[in-house]
DNA sequence: GAGGGCAAGTGGTCTGACCAGTTGACCATC
DNA sequence: GATGGTCAACTGGTCAGACCACTTGCCCTC
């Protein structure tokens, strides 16, 4: 019997929901006026507490311009919002998958984690090489040994792969901590907040390089031993794996996906 | 004669102000719970919505954790809390600068720069070289021809330091635009709005940065001639230059600064 | 000791009112 | 014609008080 807890979604983050899918799907074009405070109150059926904390938020995420007296208008995301929209791009309410925000995402990844890997063998407190390895450990436990060396084959069961996702997980936040940089750290929750909505679709997608326990080993060791560069190579070829994976996934949906608006993939696509 | 906005802050902003700089300050630990809303309501002299919304904005920023019927506790920032809380930890709110946040800002920058430089130059649509070039052509406007050349020499005056920073901003801007990735993008925003609280010293600090002509009309040149490499490469060495001189400012202040709790250096140090 | 029930306290929602600022039309003045 | 003042009708901002929904923990029963 398998449960989970019910999803109690408050009044205000519906509309707030509503609203930011709206302006994100492009249904509220930048410039355009929201209506006013009482209509929204009207229209949705609900307070205008709600409403306001709605907005209110709506604003912090630079969604929406506020000025009293006058209008609330709609700003333009893509040069007014931070990183904490990705996962509200990453995904729609259908629970579409949008390939462009994925693709980006792992550059990003890729971009980061071998700097924070350099930075992490630079500046790392002695203990860390020492939880990086047990952490590899734990991996190289979750999988038979052969798993590791033979690739491609889809040797790793589901469970397994959710397993390994968890430490892998575990094991950057690990290189992020000892990189010693609070925005990558805060980038770093960004992305995984963002890659969330994609649920079990990630460790799919992210197989290879999951199971790639070697690599994860070079990065420890080379942690362990202050080796900057050789920290730096392994973060690189290692996540550059699960951005091939990805890309490959996504040009099977759609070989050159133009920017905006995006060409979305579904969910069972990705399967 | 110099007139600028009056700033109105409206309640529930002050509300929020105070609690996000007692949590992230330390003055409310994780897992602590806050005061119930009615009691804030009393304690602040201020009406419940307005703490209602302050506590949905907390709540949205990843800093606390609200439950129906429980307490609202303290989370922990630094695993839960996104790239949008960069503003709250560059400065407190006396003004002073923490030196590590902006180290950490400098790093990101350093790091996706190149990267966004090297994807602008794989799919840079074809107008986007020409953009690029005029934009250099407006820095070298500023800048007296030998200024450009001789470095080290503080020739550029306080206003031209401020042109040159607008159009170097403006420059990033379509260099990110070209990498057509929307991560970066919105990273970029979240970096650009965490430097703002610096204000006037950020072109002071990137003054060498901002003065070499040269490197951004290399990028901008290779860009157009789709070089991904080149691009990559100049603006590594371009990012380089600012993140060594504010690591340079942050070492008259204190060279080894602890991770957390940050030593502070005071704008003036800055000076 | 285990379980159920109750009461107190918490956040969530609602209503209605008033304050504060913006906008635009209109008008008097220069 | 340009300028500035006045006013009404919007807008968002704040407030008060009530009630609902939920969690917590104490207390009683078994």
């Amino acid at each position: 019997m398998q449960l989970q807890p019910v999803a109690r979604r408050s009044v205000s983050d519906a509309v707030f929901d509503q609203l930011q899918a709206q302006i994100v799907g492009g249904g509220l074009a930048a410039g355009e006026a929201l209506p006013a405070e009482r209509s929204l109150t009207e229209a949705l059926g609900v307070n205008r507490q709600a409403v306001r904390e709605a907005l209110k938020r709506l604003h912090q995420a630079g969604l929406v311009e506020i000025s009293h007296g006058g209008a609330t208008r709609v700003r333009d995301w893509r040069t007014a919002a931070g990183l904490d929209l990705l996962p509200a791009l990453l995904t729609t309410a259908d629970g579409d998958v949008d390939p462009a925000v994925a693709r980006s995402i792992m550059e990003m990844r890729a971009c980061i984690g071998p700097d924070a890997a350099r930075l992490c063998a630079l500046r790392g407190v002695t203990p860390l090489g020492l939880d990086l390895a047990a952490l590899v450990d734990e991996m190289q436990e979750v999988l038979p040994v052969a798993a590791s060396t033979r690739r491609g084959a889809p040797t790793a069961t589901h469970e397994q792969l959710a397993a390994l996702a968890d430490l892998d997980w575990r094991f950057w936040e690990l290189v992020i901590e000892g990189a010693d940089n609070v925005a990558y750290r805060l980038a770093f929750n960004s992305l995984r907040a963002g890659s969330e909505p994609l649920g079990e679709l990630l460790p799919l997608a992210l197989a290879d390089e999951l199971r790639d326990v070697p690599a994860h080993r070079t990065i420890a060791d080379a942690v362990s031993e202050g080796d900057a560069a050789a920290a730096e190579a392994a973060a690189r070829g290692l996540l550059a794996k699960g951005s091939a994976a990805i890309v490959a996934l996504l040009a099977g949906v759609d070989p050159k996906a133009p920017p905006f608006p995006p060409v979305r993939a579904r969910r069972k696509d990705l399967r």
